[in-house]
DNA sequence: TTGTAAGCGTTATCAG
DNA sequence: CTGATAACGCTTACAA
């Protein structure tokens, strides 16, 4: 590999004119740029990113934090952000924390020791202090989820709002015993509460109480879905409607439910929430609320690039809208 | 950031000898030893990993190049890939081809400037010639792709007996007007190849002979599937069955036949391939032919991480073998 | 078993 | 406008 000392012989220079040319700086001859330029071509020379970022430069790396990649919402969502930061002469370091607190960890250091120059973080498995305690070494981004009271900047969707629409539009359609999935424990954070509170304030405006039976927690995958589904065909009252949080429970809903010999939307009306190509697939074609990833992805990569060259966000809280895709679930 | 001269300093040792403790050097005494871990825990200490490599030493990374990570074959390959290198202490640099050659070509110089001390390509775009010439920067391993005539070692499934396979089913079950979708760009090369191969000679042994305007090329997604469909729809004289080449792509067929008022498989069989999680979830079911993505995850890690030891690999070329799945759509 | 010192490839500082 | 030099944090001969 050629260094720069390489380049500096070749034409005669010293190290220091080169590397000014390598970066761009003002005050240097038409000829000895256009030189060094040729040597450089020559010589197929590539500056050693090591070297620079020992010397205190950035690394032109961000690392994405993700629960897991086989999840579409997050591969569609690592997607955009790929290929924004490629845009941007950036190189993603991708990293599922499979929602453990270590691995989490893990990659948190890796901010410390420089070896990414910010964080995205799609999830958040540790404490709020924990997270917070490493802004020092970097800047950090939260992508679809966010600590209340904490300083780190945030792009989401209002969740609470999404949970409202969805839950509306069961009401509209004339449904009143609506079950609800959340992918929460209980936790006083995030985005799992803004769900339940614009799925309560949905009920409030029409004087319903919920059904404490009808709430499912800590539920994530198709699996769950069809378990959710065998529950409710168990119950002496059941509900006439569901909303799930997510496209692959509701997809395990339907599946179980058509395997019960049940009918959808009659016997039970299925809301998904993330519109992800099963949504359409499935048969009955899911009802569910379309969340803006792609847009999600750009703002938060321009964003955490702006954090990175210190230039002031016009605000710390990006909030996206999301849609209703009616199809025939409901 | 504490460095290796705070920890020399605070232990009144010199940076070698704390370097070495670092590094699990013999020949060091156990008090000192354990002085050293003390004053890093204390301190907080990282070792930088710049420094590290510019030193020479490895990056602890590992590059992974897929076409588009929201195809849920690669989301699932990157899933095991990254679980097994962070068992091993590596991490994954992920990056997206999208069948470009440039950006490829891009990913690759990673790996010259030390970026990566290894690379995993799932999929191959540039010449043989040039993906080769990048091996003398470090180990280049394929994965579910591979060039003929090149020594890079290989880690796949035998794509012309997952073909002939899942050809042989259809033909088993009694369908002989078979059409075929292949992603292909009739290139002479890789795994697209294979498939073919596989699907003639199973044709070749019912002394069936391909028909073709049943041939589809250079075909993907969903939609690709949809439009076969609409072409199949549209013939005189239409085939009974189909091999599709992805589940995408089957899903597709599927849906617009049924949009068709078509029913499958009576008015035509449909053949997926990689059992992705839509084949359980379209109705019908998809036949498919499945692929051991964790087991191919789990051996190219352990094949790079041998090459990046210098171990020997007991084979160069290692296959895997398929399973045909079958469901309700043929 | 430990310490000294050189060097990996860059860039910033200072001097010219 | 250009050059010499030090420094970034680490590892490894070589010496002791």
């Amino acid at each position: 590999m050629a260094t720069i000392s390489d380049v500096a012989e070749r034409t005669g220079l010293s190290k220091a004119t080169v590397s000014r040319v390598i970066n761009n700086h003002p005050y240097i001859s038409k000829e000895k740029r256009e030189l060094v330029y040729k040597a450089m071509e020559e010589l197929g020379y590539q500056p050693n990113p090591s070297a620079r970022r020992l010397r205190g430069q950035l690394t032109n790396t961000i690392g994405v934090i993700v629960p897991r990649i086989v999840n579409p919402f997050f591969s569609y969502l690592v997607d955009a952000l790929e290929q924004v930061a490629y845009e941007n002469n950036y190189q993603v370091l991708m990293f599922q924390s499979d929602e453990k607190k270590d691995k989490e960890l893990y990659f948190l250091n890796l901010l410390k020791t420089k070896q990414v120059d910010g964080l995205i973080m799609t999830a958040i498995e540790n404490e709020r202090e924990v997270i917070e305690s490493y802004t020092r070494f970097g800047p950090i981004l939260f992508c679809n989820e966010y600590l209340s009271q904490s300083e780190i900047p945030v792009v989401r969707v209002d969740q609470s709002k999404a949970a409202y629409i969805g839950t509306k539009h069961l009401l509209d359609r004339g449904y009143r015993k609506i079950a609800y999935c959340t992918g929460g424990l209980f936790v006083d954070d995030g985005k799992d509460k803004d769900r339940n509170i614009g799925f309560q304030k949905a009920l409030n405006d029409h004087q319903i109480n919920i059904n404490t039976a009808w709430v499912f927690i800590n539920k994530h995958t198709i699996e769950d879905g069809r378990h959710v589904m065998r529950q409710i065909a168990g119950m002496n009252e059941k509900p006439d409607a569901i909303f799930t949080g997510s496209d692959e429970i509701a997809a395990g809903v339907i599946l179980e439910a058509k395997s019960l010999g049940m009918k959808i939307p009659e016997d039970l009306a299925v809301m998904g929430f993330d519109d992800q190509p099963i949504a359409e697939m499935i048969d009955p074609a899911l009802t569910t609320i379309q969340q803006p990833i792609k847009e999600m992805g750009t703002i938060s990569v321009d964003m955490l690039l702006r954090l990175l060259k210190n230039q002031p966000l016009d605000q710390k809280h990006k909030e996206l809208s999301v849609e209703l895709v009616i199809r025939s679930s409901t």
